[in-house]
RNA sequence: GGCCCCUUCGUCUAGCGGUCAGGACGCGGCCCUUUCACGGCUGAAACACGGGUUCGAUUCCCGUAGGGGUCACCA
């Protein structure tokens, strides 16, 4: 039974044995790829669960295959982590360079017969299983090597070392999440821990590699509870015959699905967390707190910073049914944090888009007047890319471009208005917001007309658009010059 | 197929034997309004099905159906 929460294992035999205690998560990417949304997700509630609790929260890149592994993977994955500010807090350990210590623990477990060298070869294995499947037998691994006498050993054979599951009862994991799962012994395999050549796997490494670091409590995906059972008859035989290696508490949290209902995967939505930073605008906070929200709730708090979901956030909470990936709710949340995040930060990050928007935007030159714009630009952006398309106007070159929208305001009326105005706004006591909505409305009165009838055609003289913010903002935004040779551009 | 797990509005969730089944996104309506947003109000929308247990089931138990995961010398 994996009921370690009360077992305090004292510190991280990788840092030779720190005096740390309590909760130690990790968050256990193999670097085949990016980051994706699933496993971010599984970082942050690795980072949670370790925070609310006061403990520590490890990273670990699993690159034991060597083949997939690759070096842009690992940056993609630590680059996705720190932007969502889910870095470890001590330095990731690296499983490929303990292959020694792995092969070290799979020697003891020889040694102990807790395991046994197996010399049956894929082509054997493949046939018995394939005999299963003819006789529609369930394939179980028997490999007549399990108890065979060291003088039978053939000399000249490669061989894998196996683990001796029990055959026997029954195991149960009290999983955090999806509470007491049961499974018959006989279903667990003899499965391998050290290859043909000596290498590892994963099964092995992960063991060995959680147990060195002194994690306390494993949460990964759902799709590693068969795992567990089988990790499990490792970590026994080691605690059998050496003591100290407690089982770990499980938590096996629901995988996300597509908005499909289909596993997310990568044709299917499951892009690299830089996508959604780059391609799709998003802030990081508006990220995390959709991510705790797939599968967690607080009663009914949508909006909680992570210092609230750290103090709240409790694994035993988090749902065992998956959930669906829902962009439209992720945008709805980002749009949010926008309206909350400070200008001067937004302003930055915008004018990181602007240049492939505006090919006369100089960041050096008009990031004051960027910024100054954020409060009126913000409210009416989900993501960055929307925000930077709604800054554009501010700084195109005239003339203006007019879009179809707008060009059909600018009628022969509409511009022989714009001709009236250009003149009261340019007799106005002041270029203030409240000067010019004087102004403009006193002459909507006078003319018996709505501010509607004025504006409109002001706005796409202005910014060449229909939608903007309001328009005594883009008026001052834009300053007395610049505005008034828009309109007379526009003007009859 | 074997084994394991899951099932509340379209979606994310609250609920932990007695609730008008709550909130959020999305959708509809209204208000605000110079456009678009924001904001406010409001409407439609769910306990998969069948048996139990119980005075009483969304809640507990068992089936059924549906969904997911896993069955490598990959992680």
């Amino acid at each position: 039974m994996a009921s370690a929460t009360d077992t305090v294992f004292a510190g991280s035999a990788l840092a030779g044995g720190s005096d740390r205690s309590g909760v130690v998560t990790r968050f256990a990417p193999s670097p085949t790829g990016y980051l994706h949304i699933g496993g971010a997700r599984t970082a942050l509630f690795n980072w949670l669960f370790a925070r609310h609790h006061g403990g520590t929260y490890l990273l670990r890149i699993e690159d034991t295959d060597r083949a997939r592994s690759t070096d842009a993977a690992i940056d993609a994955i630590f680059d996705g982590l720190e932007w969502l500010g889910l870095g470890g807090d001590e330095p990731a350990v690296f499983q490929f360079a303990r292959s020694d210590r792995h092969a070290e623990v799979a020697h003891k477990l020889l040694e102990a017969g807790h395991a046994y060298r197996c010399f049956l070869t894929q082509e054997e294995l493949a046939a018995m299983r394939e005999n299963a499947q003819a006789e529609k037998r369930p394939f179980r691994i028997a490999s007549p090597w399990r108890d065979a006498d060291a003088a039978t050993w053939p000399t000249d054979k490669p061989y894998v070392v196996r683990i001796k599951a029990p055959r026997d009862g029954e195991t149960v994991i009290e999983d955090l999440v999806q509470g007491p799962i049961t499974v018959q012994n006989a279903e667990i395999d003899d499965y391998v821990i050290l290859r043909s050549d000596g290498t590892p796997t994963y099964m092995l490494a992960v063991v060995v590699d959680d147990h060195d670091m002194g994690v306390t409590h494993v949460i990964r995906g759902d799709d590693h509870i068969n795992n567990a059972f089988r990790q499990l008859v490792l970590i026994r035989a080691m605690h059998a015959i050496e003591g100290g290696w407690p089982d770990p508490a499980y938590a096996h949290i629901p995988l996300i699905h597509g908005a499909d209902g289909a596993k997310l995967s990568k044709r299917h939505g499951a892009l690299g967390v830089d996508a959604y930073r780059d391609e799709m605008g998003l802030l990081p906070e508006a990220v995390l707190n959709y991510l705790m929200r797939l599968g967690w709730g607080h009663g009914d708090e949508e909006i909680i910073s992570t210092a609230q979901a750290i103090e709240w956030f409790d694994i035993v909470d988090v749902n065992k049914g998956a959930s669906r990936f829902d962009l439209k709710k992720l945008l709805n949340l980002n749009g949010h944090y926008i309206r909350e995040a400070d200008d001067v930060r937004l302003a930055g990050l915008v004018a990181q888009r602007l240049p492939a928007l505006v090919a006369s935007f100089d960041a050096e030159r008009d990031l004051a007047l960027l910024t100054q714009a954020m409060p009126v630009l913000k409210v009416r952006a989900a993501d960055l890319n929307e925000l930077a398309r709604g800054a554009m106007f501010l700084f195109t070159q005239r003339p203006l471009p007019v879009d179809e929208k707008a060009a059909g305001l600018l009628t022969d009326d509409a511009r022989a208005l714009l001709a009236q105005i250009a003149a009261r706004l340019d007799a106005a006591a002041s270029w203030t917001n409240e000067a010019l909505e004087e102004s403009l409305k006193a002459m909507a009165g006078d003319l018996g007309l709505g501010l509607g009838k004025l504006a409109q055609p002001l706005r796409a003289s202005l910014t060449g658009t229909t939608t903007s913010p309001g328009i005594f903002d883009v008026l001052t935004l834009l300053g007395k010059d610049e505005s008034l040779a828009r309109i007379r551009d526009q003007a009859a």
